[in-house]
DNA sequence: CTGAAAGCGCTTACAG
DNA sequence: CTGAAAGCGCTTACAG
């Protein structure tokens, strides 16, 4: 009999089935199972009776039915590029905050992931088909222009590299944060600070530079475009470039401290350091920004500027999901000023008193 | 006119709305728009009214009732626990390869969290309702018995802590990598090896355990069940663990070398030893397991073994991706024998040659 | 308190 | 080569 058995395990219970077993219609089984304010009409004799069947039948909603009579999926998405060379922390970050906030809502959380921000655009478009009910937005970098996100799906964004016309962002006080680290660095005696900074021409990397210059300002050290430093906002990023300063600087006086853009940057600046015999922070304090678990799990564990992350996360999804229900309340309106969140200094081993001695950068070949 | 712009803007264009503007059926423009192979019916004149229509009015195909007809959602569920103390760098590699690889077959995919395997079992349930096509578990703890998973929804689990009926399990050869590193710890010279293990009483730590059991037999080391001691797979767990033994064996001889179940319980692990001023690899080695990017980013690196987690993510779309599609083939068998990928030896500097005197574990209160 | 009807937007046979 | 019909499983008004 394996075409009984088929036809007996091939298709998952519907309410029709439930209302027939039970002896009602599938409107009813509907109002007992799945609707949670029309449920007191039915008796509570009949509940019991379209429970039971349900039970029996092991009856499952079909989210793609619910979700296409009530326009609403109950699903949120995040989009991020994530790089192919591994795991990216303060995506990772962000994200768990995401999965937390939404499961508290009842809400699943779809990702999507792009490879480049501006390559992947249209792609976004296609994310908005009725599958989500709303987008969140990790670290967007769009140009701006007409046309640019679909309408009907209300976004969110995280840390936003540009303004985004009818976009909430959540961000943090970056300049602020920036500014508490430099300030940090000069109260330990180092003057010659250097700054290994995220992408140029991208809103993050720019607060964080002017929070830098303002602190160098404000301790009367001079700005030195020498010092200022552009990496990826990687590891790898990191040790390349300063790996690269470091070839071309030989023989020259060693900056007293780095400030890296993110803790990334900062871990592989620890490297570059490493290899040439640097030690941190004996030789050379080194800061990072985000507090990721790289921060904390590196040796020496790194100073950073915390941003709180995943409470970043789980805001974006308190917003969005104020945007979704207010798309059905047209007439009111939303805020969408940004919501910005505090910075913290966060002090830790690699980031000591200035040498007593001038260090030089060493000659290595 | 803020009532017609809004029943202007307010719904998205759908296939009957594309028709009506080409002067063609909905099914016309159905097949011109999201069906591949019966596109070829339409005439090459009539394509084109309606792709033009289409973008005109931005028609975007309605993923839910699409899936509604399809059944089939093109959408991969990922379940897996993921602690409230941040990220966990297992999950975030392998969700890495699953992401990577559900891009590459255009499918999306949706991320499922769980507290705990044993209490949030029947959620598991609740996600089968159609809203995605087959559902991956990433590292299950779910106790044997009847009527455990749904189904009707295919199953494919990574590192699975016990057999799952009917689920394709993806898991690398742990016994031979945890052989492989104890008898790396041998050839160093160390002969005191402490395993840190994971929780026991699951398969993935009961793996290891016999890897490092084997490894000590053939070098004729006698099994000590004192160096044996359980760790939560955090690093926390590995820094409380061996924080307690040490308190406890304070005074006695200090391992030569510690293998830790996994790269987290490493980094605790090293924590706790640079507490008491001991130091890595000098005083006592320090190996893990996994080769996760705590392993590369920490100080001294760790010595691991490597388990291509992005890979085995990757394998696990595949292989769900097959189930799913044979599902509308019965008759046909797949197999559901588990994929086993080997394991990689890599060494870094946490793992030295053997201390020339004898440590003893510091006294500290 | 309960049911019959219509519809969400798409696709899959079936007719022409 | 093209269209009218029926259906996927659910919910929301509308009748009784």
């Amino acid at each position: 009999m394996p075409t009984s058995k088929q036809s007996k395990h091939g298709r998952a219970a519907t309410l029709a089935d439930v209302g027939r077993a039970a002896g009602v219609s599938a409107m009813a089984a509907s109002a007992v199972l799945n609707s949670a304010r029309t449920s007191s009409r039915i008796s509570a004799e009949t509940r019991d009776r379209i429970v039971k069947a349900a039970a029996k039948l092991h009856y499952r909603p079909n989210a793609a039915a619910r979700a296409l009579a009530n326009r609403r999926m109950k699903t949120l998405g995040v989009a991020a590029v994530i790089g192919e060379s591994g795991v990216n922390h303060y995506f990772m970050e962000v994200l768990n905050g995401v999965l937390a906030a939404a499961a508290r809502h009842e809400q699943n959380t779809t990702v999507f992931t792009l490879h480049d921000w501006t390559r992947d655009t249209v792609r976004l478009h296609g994310f908005c088909d009725g599958r989500i009910d709303g987008l969140i937005l990790i670290a967007p970098v769009l140009l701006p222009g007409k046309g640019l996100l679909p309408t009907h799906t209300p976004f969110v964004s995280i840390h936003a590299n540009s303004q985004l016309p009818h976009v909430v962002n959540v961000e943090s006080d970056e300049e602020r944060g920036a500014w508490e680290m430099v300030r940090h660095l000069v109260a330990q005696g180092h003057r010659r600070i250097m700054h290994l900074t995220g992408p140029s021409g991208l809103l993050g990397p720019e607060r964080r530079i002017a929070g830098y210059r303002r602190a160098l300002a404000s301790a009367r050290i001079p700005f030195d475009p020498q010092l200022l430093v552009p990496a990826v906002y990687t590891a790898e990023g990191g040790r390349d470039a300063l790996r690269h300063w470091l070839k071309k600087h030989a023989g020259k006086l060693l900056p007293h401290a780095v400030f890296c853009a993110n803790d990334s940057i900062a871990i592989g600046c620890m490297e570059a350091l490493a290899e040439v015999g640097l030690r941190v922070p004996d030789d050379i304090s080194v800061a990072g920004f985000d507090d990721t678990l790289a921060a904390r799990t590196s040796v020496p564990q790194l100073a950073t500027v915390r941003q709180p992350l995943p409470a970043m996360g789980a805001e974006a999804v308190e917003l969005l999901l104020a945007r979704i229900a207010h798309q059905n309340e047209p007439g009111s309106v939303i805020p969408d000023s940004p919501v910005i969140f505090p910075t913290e200094l966060v002090v830790r081993a690699s980031v000591g008193p200035r040498p007593v001695v001038e260090r030089l950068v060493p000659l290595v070949r």
